[in-house]
DNA sequence: CATGAATGAGCTTTCATTCAT
DNA sequence: CATGAATGAAAGCTCATTCAT
């Protein structure tokens, strides 16, 4: 496979995360990568596929864990196995991506891309709890879910380690989904 | 009397908010007003004074906050009745200008006024968590603001009214900062 | 009469040979005066009408020499005291609106009151030297004129007094009008 | 290869030497050359840097003269040499694009290129005369070189052709730097 | 597998100018 | 004697995209 097409999606994502999906042009990406513009088009058929391709892996996991959650009843032990899961799913790249879908959203919005991915994190939020739920608590089933995806965002002004960011969101997440169910 | 100024500052958080500020061209602003591009500029010296006029009014009220903040205790109570009055703040004009903020982050990151207002995001997380506090109590209590930032964004596809998600957004901040006290 | 015109002539004239005329906005002179734009339109229909003022007192001087040159035969004394006489007129302000003339050529070109300035240049070096003289003794009498112009431009990078200078500029200017009477 | 490379850098050449830098619009270049403004992005960064490259084979020319000057005694027939060369350096297009930065003065001034041409401009004269020369005798050498420079523009409305110009600028050019050393 | 050359549309911004008050 | 509000035109520049080679 490809290796230019590995690099221009990492390169891609590192600057879409960093400074934007508008702000970042393609000739940025293809100069930090030392190839031509053209080279792009070849491997992508748009600016959109790149962000395309670089949802579909997370897609695949977050797919995978819907699934899963599908076929069992949500007992809470379930439901804090689905927020380890998905915390887990962030780690790595998946998490830059899920940042990036975070802070960019009027941009996101009109790529067919993000509202595929917008679609998923409404059914998990589905799965978590359900249409019928006080309004608090759907809200905060949402929102533990949107607190993983935001977390080096709300603390990027702390000098804190990547597992210690990571393990503090996963908490309060965890949190979160637990007080979703009032009885 | 500029009665244009205010018209320009409407319509301008209108799209800013829907479409997102690099989506919204001047153009855009003045097509709709129906006046010149060069007559924005008559009234706003760049297409960054527009959002920095923006957040100005919000930046005050937030201050009014802090003031009554800091000069007082933080006992449980004072915590909730911040968010309180942060989230009364966030009714009418100044909710659309934070939703504007927390979904445009690249493009607010390099604007003056967006990273003062950043600043005063933190001050605020400061005063409801200190610095020593365990790492997901500061979390939690970055959160509560947040959550009222997003309310909006993350409840998109309810069919709610505004007031029943103010309400939901408000119960379940409150419920945040009341938890980002361990004992 | 009025203060404001003689002030709006100053600055204009400070800021056309500083920067030039084309980078010198009308902006720019009315912020400095702290009046608006539209007062400049009040003393002056146009842009071009504040140079063509400047130009004015400066071609009234001329017009005096080019009369008191006419009306005498053109000895090897009357070309010096033309030379005597330009170079004084050229103290003061007419030396900056003839530095200003010479450092913007294209922009000069087509204002009116250029091409009469211009024609006048001419027609001084039409006295200095003949249109049957050899070519290069006409061209040291326009250089006489001309390095009277720029002797500013030329030596902006010498530590000297405006004294020193117009010295310095009047004494080759004095020694090109002599030699270009090749006998 | 590359010959609309060449051929906006001629084009550029005409107009900015016609017109001026400011009054030269790239639209116009563009236009001229039946392409569109963003070919000239192609081609070159900015306005500015057609200028620059525009300058930069002049450059070279004259770093030539400059080597060959600083490494043999100021004889006066050294002296004569260098304006000799310098002159033939200025026919071809190196005589525009110095006209043109004669008569562009503070468009120029602000452009890096126009800074570098005046420093060895500066450079040249200081071979020339010495800092220690009698002002008269500096501001001569000086304007020995400028008057190559600006002899296009000083005899604009004689009807002659570029060699009698040409002839007649050299020969004054050659007296000047000659009558600059005073005994 | 890629480049060199170009385009069309659009952007933010600036300018000289006008005119009712 | 001046301002406040606006305009039309244009400028320099950037971007995603295309296509022949």
């Amino acid at each position: 496979m490809s290796d230019t097409r590995e690099q221009i999606r990492r390169v891609a994502l590192e600057l879409f995360a960093e400074q934007g999906y508008e702000k970042t042009s393609l000739r940025e990406i293809a100069e930090r990568l030392d190839v031509t513009k053209a080279a792009l088009y070849y491997h992508f058929k748009s600016k959109e596929a790149i962000v395309t391709s670089l949802f579909e892996e997370l897609e695949a996991g977050v797919d995978k864990i819907l699934t899963w959650a599908e076929e069992r009843p949500m007992t809470p032990d379930a439901r804090q196995e689905i927020i380890r899961r998905y915390a887990e799913l962030l780690r790595g790249p998946g998490g830059d991506v899920m940042r990036f879908m975070a802070e960019n959203g009027p941009a996101i919005r009109d790529l067919k891309a993000g509202n595929d991915a917008r679609e998923r994190f409404i059914r998990l939020a589905g799965i978590l709890s359900d249409k019928n739920a006080p309004l608090p608590d759907q809200l905060r089933a949402r929102l533990s879910i949107f607190s993983l995806h935001m977390s080096v965002f709300l603390m990027r002004d702390l000098s804190i380690t990547d597992d210690e960011r990571h393990d503090a969101a996963l908490q309060v997440a965890l949190d979160l989904v637990d007080r979703s169910l009032s009885e």
